[in-house]
RNA sequence: GCUCAGAUGGCGGAAUUGGUAGACGCGCUGGACUCAAACUCCAGUGUCCUCAACAGACGUGCGGGUUCGAUUCCCGCUCUGAGUACCA
């Protein structure tokens, strides 16, 4: 009996549908484990080798973990909301739903051909109302809430409201956008509009103001994650700066919390330096300056004060509101002319030109608070409105870009550290945070730290400051002038944003006629019939980004089918979060951040039990392309063999990896490839073609993508889990390479063998000898520990020699067989099912216990041990391990072999370790 | 520029973390089986010393160091990849 994958991957994957094997339900008697992929966006071009990956991992972790008696949530869903759909819909006028519909179908096809243990009753998909309902619950909740900055908590907007009532806002520390002070009964005194205004300012869901990166080519604005170098990371569409009337998450007031939050999550340090990077904490000081003859103060954010009197002029920002205040009119016209330069250059011009230096004197003086002397007040586009006050106070002696500054329009450079060495300021500023102060007046001689801490107390005491943390952390822009996405629960009455009642809920995304934004700018939910509530009000046009849908879908998962809560408070206290997720790291500043907001803000709201979503993180590794090429002799349809290509002047050419084997060219294969080969001729080495090869990303153009469906129908679904695996590191980006499958699939029909004597299956019920115990145990030792250490790459070959060890043993009995059978169900299922039927289960090898591996198998009666010399072993020597290391000596120094390698020298120390190696030190 | 990760045969990679470097697989070479092919099996395969050795030397990007012993730890470089970027 042949090892046939195709029957029996069949046969299986309809008895586990059939059978509901991976049905989970809430079970206290069992622990929990949650293992979560990312969920896919289901594109149009259907699965290719790369993306199964770390389903592949998860799916070995989850199957392991219920084999360790663990109750096992393992779900899967679609992120089925974004850009790709749409922009198909605006092209064809076929409704995203229905691309979207096919795309999901043909993903599951793909997807249960490689044998997941999913439980895909519980599958979500972002796009269904049942699911959106809670996407827009959460909204209304983070509209109703604020957050108190005293308490580090989302708070009851209502709450707020009767502090006002009570005493105004004089005593509420809120993370808020912009906050006049006033009293109990100014704020009575308001109108309902002026009310809601102020209130829009602190609510954690706000509409507002913002500069906006506003891609017109997309026609939607787009989050600061969502734009790279200054271009759209979606279509790579240019974006700029605007300033729009926009939805956003107040994410920022989060920013501690996020980072504190890493302490007791098991992400890679990498990852979490990126998310660090990204939240950019920076600790300094807030300092006043006065303005000379005006009443204007300005307040500039410095995480040096230690450097004040090495001010020599200030900074603003062309956007900022000091730069209105602070314009004198002699000036006005220049600052007008460089306004409108600043407005006309693109984030991309900015962001390219970083060296260009451009500014404008603004025509005012600040005074400086500790020498008194007026410094000019510039204006220039290297100081950022968003950021700190949107001013800075510039010391070109000690920062590179202030002394570029200082360098082009001749400003003073005043040195105020000295690091013992000579300072050279005549080429470059001396950023470092060492030395000591001077031309300093009080702080002469101190350190800067000293310093730092001096001026931060001085400033304080004389009341123009404030010790202060930044964050470069931005707040979500929320709106996106788009179609296919959550409709916001909102409407408008008399200009201001009001939230449906929540039994209202889901608002479902109308019908439209066409998926474009309309002509007069408006987003495309412009056109919907009837878009308003049922009293008149008008609905909101803009949609929810992509992040809305995927921020909590792994708590929908808990309770997938609850119509009252986003999930029960039963569901959330057993399942609490995902113990282990698995996904891209290109989600580090995006889906990973909103994620842990939108979680910690339901943790505020006593929604959800657990204070961080994920308790541990594993990014998967990217699949990278193998391409192959063909060399064409310039002119000519001539093609020329790699080792040859050197004799000729040639042009690489990609060809398609699919009529290449082991790097030799199916001739005639290319020729009927495209016509433009039909003719081709070759030049041979060997009478073969061999072609060149690169590692690119996996992709149409480069004609190197593998679809996992041929791998399949080819060699199996475990070959194709095995053989992903083996391929490399779970982390670390590696090509895709066919040649090496062969080997894996070896190895499962070897194993298969193990089973068979002749054409029937046969196992033994014999004592199991000492030898095939050791195989056994150091086995199942070596699958847990990876396992337990996400190495699967190495489990494989654990198998394999294991495999070859109980051939050449002959070894085909029942004790040895069936543990390993079970070791190895969660890499091949399929294979373990049914060798686990026909040694006479009834059940599924799921139901099974992973096997206990004892030491005592594992030690060896005599033990080779290598004796070095000076660390370079020389020779063995066999002896017991129970051996003492005074009786290991004797044996050592008695040794025939010990003369020659001595070579006349003396001994003058041994040292016998643990692991049993014997240095001689000479 | 800053931050992080990495560099091991012809290729992918192993070495459970300071203890026999190159496991395992691919590829390649030779052999067995076969009329032949496929399948399968066996042997060899880091480099160098004119062949072989169960003889030796050299070998984990480069240069130093610590150690009885370093792919592993420390210092200084080179290169590759990723993240981020006028963040004051």
């Amino acid at each position: 009996m042949e090892y046939n994958f195709k029957d029996i991957e069949q046969k299986w994957q309809d008895n586990w549908r059939e059978q509901q094997t991976y049905k989970v339900s809430v079970d206290t008697s069992k622990p929990k484990f949650y293992v979560l992929d990312m969920f896919p966006y289901p594109s149009g071009a259907g699965l290719h080798v790369g993306h199964p990956l770390g389903y592949i991992a998860s799916d070995i972790y989850s199957r392991y973990k219920r084999l360790k008696g663990f109750n096992v949530l393992h779900p899967m869903g679609y992120d089925a909301y974004g850009l790709p759909a749409e922009q198909y819909a605006i092209q064809t006028g076929q409704h995203p739903a229905i691309t979207t519909e096919k795309n999901i179908a043909r993903y599951r096809e793909q997807l249960d051909k490689i044998g997941f243990s999913f439980d895909w009753h519980r599958e979500v998909r972002t796009c269904d109302p049942k699911y959106y309902k809670w996407t827009q619950w959460a909204f209304i909740q983070m509209f109703n809430h604020w957050f108190n900055k005293d308490v580090q908590k989302a708070e009851p907007i209502s709450q707020l409201v009767a502090t006002f009532e009570k005493e105004g806002n004089q005593h509420i520390n809120a993370s808020c956008s912009e906050a006049e002070v006033f009293t109990a009964e100014e704020w009575k005194a308001m109108s309902e509009k002026e009310q809601q205004s102020i209130l829009l300012n602190y609510r954690i869901a706000y509409l507002a103001d913002t500069m906006v990166n506003w891609c017109p080519k997309l026609g939607t604005v787009l989050a600061n994650d969502e734009v790279k170098d200054g271009l759209s990371v979606r279509g790579g569409c240019p974006v700029e700066q605007k300033n729009m009337r926009q939805w956003s998450l107040r994410v920022s007031a989060y920013a501690q919390r996020l980072l504190d939050g890493f302490d007791n999550l098991e992400w890679s340090d990498s990852l979490k330096d990126i998310q660090r990077n990204w939240i950019g904490r920076s600790q300094g000081a807030d300092i006043t300056f006065d303005v000379k003859d005006s009443d204007v103060q300005l307040t500039v954010f410095t995480t040096r004060p230690d450097t004040i009197h090495g001010v020599s002029f200030m900074v603003l920002a062309p956007e900022s509101e000091y730069t209105k205040q602070l314009s004198t009119p002699e000036q006005e016209k220049e600052i007008a002319t460089y306004l409108e330069y600043v407005a006309k250059r693109t984030e991309r011009e900015r962001q390219s030109e970083v060296k260009v230096v451009t500014g404008v004197f603004s025509g005012s003086y600040a005074i400086n608070p500790f020498t008194n002397e007026a410094i000019p007040v510039w204006i220039s586009e290297y100081v950022l409105s968003g950021y700190g006050t949107g001013a800075i106070m510039a010391v070109p002696a000690h920062d590179s870009r202030d002394y570029a500054f200082a360098r082009k329009f001749e400003l003073p450079i005043i040195p105020v550290i000295d690091n013992g060495q000579a300072i050279d300021l005549s080429e470059s500023s001396y950023d470092a945070k060492d030395g000591k102060m001077i031309n300093s007046g009080i702080i002469n001689d101190m350190s800067v730290k000293e310093a730092i801490q001096f001026i931060a107390e001085e400033v304080d005491k004389r009341g123009i400051g404030s010790s202060k943390i930044n964050y470069r952390l931005r707040d979500a822009i929320f709106s996106r002038q788009r179609y296919w996405g959550e409709p916001f629960p909102v409407y408008y009455k008399d200009e201001l944003p009001y939230m449906l009642d929540e039994s209202k809920l889901p608002l479902e995304l109308p019908e439209i006629d066409k998926y474009l934004p309309t002509e007069t700018g408006e987003p495309p939910l412009g056109r919907a019939k009837n878009w308003q509530t049922e009293d008149g009000f008008s609905l909101e046009f803009n949609t929810m980004p992509g992040f809305a849908g995927s921020s909590a879908y792994y708590l929908r998962y808990m309770d997938p089918h609850n119509e009252n809560e986003l999930v029960s408070k039963e569901a959330n206290d057993y399942w609490e979060n995902v113990d282990l997720y698995l996904g891209g790291a290109e989600h580090a500043t995006g889906h990973l951040i909103y994620s842990r907001f939108w979680n910690m803000f339901l943790y505020d709201l006593g929604i959800v039990c657990q204070e961080e979503p994920f308790k541990k993180l594993i990014n998967q590794g990217m699949i990278q392309g193998r391409s192959n090429f063909v060399y064409r002799i310039v002119g000519s349809n001539t093609y020329v063999s790699l080792g040859l290509k050197d004799q000729h002047e040639t042009t690489e050419i990609h060809v398609d990896v699919n009529i290449v084997h082991n790097d030799v060219l199916d001739t005639e294969a290319f020729r009927t490839w495209m016509p433009e080969y039909a003719n081709a001729e070759f030049i041979l080495e060997d009478g073969k073609y061999t072609c060149g090869w690169a590692v690119e990303k996996m992709s149409k153009s480069m004609f190197n993508v593998v679809n996992p469906d041929n791998i399949i129908e080819q060699y199996g679904a475990d070959t194709l889990r095995l053989y992903e695996m083996f391929l490399g590191p779970l982390e670390a980006h590696k090509p895709w390479d066919t040649q090496g499958i062969e080997g894996v699939c070896k190895f499962l029909r070897k194993f298969w063998r193990l089973f068979m004597n002749g054409e029937t299956f046969s196992v033994s019920d014999d004592e199991p000898t000492k030898e095939e115990l050791k195989v056994l145990h150091k086995t199942v030792k070596k699958i847990e520990y990876d396992i337990e250490n996400f190495s699967f790459n190495t489990s494989i070959p654990a198998f394999m020699i294991c495999t070859n060890e109980l051939s050449t043993l002959k070894c085909n009995k029942r004790a040895i067989l069936e543990p390993i059978v079970i070791a190895l169900a969660s890499y091949a299922p399929h294979i373990a099912e049914e060798i686990w039927s026909l040694l006479g289960h009834k059940t599924s090898v799921t139901m099974a216990s992973f096997p206990q591996w004892e030491e005592k198998y594992l030690v060896e009666d005599n033990f080779e041990y290598p004796i070095s010399f000076n660390g370079k072993v020389r020779f063995k020597l066999s002896m017991p391990l129970t051996a003492t290391n005074a009786e290991i000596e004797k044996a050592v120094k008695a040794s025939p072999d010990m003369e020659r390698w001595l070579d006349g020298k003396d001994i003058r120390k041994m040292i016998i370790v643990p692991k049993k190696i014997v240095n001689v030190v000479v």
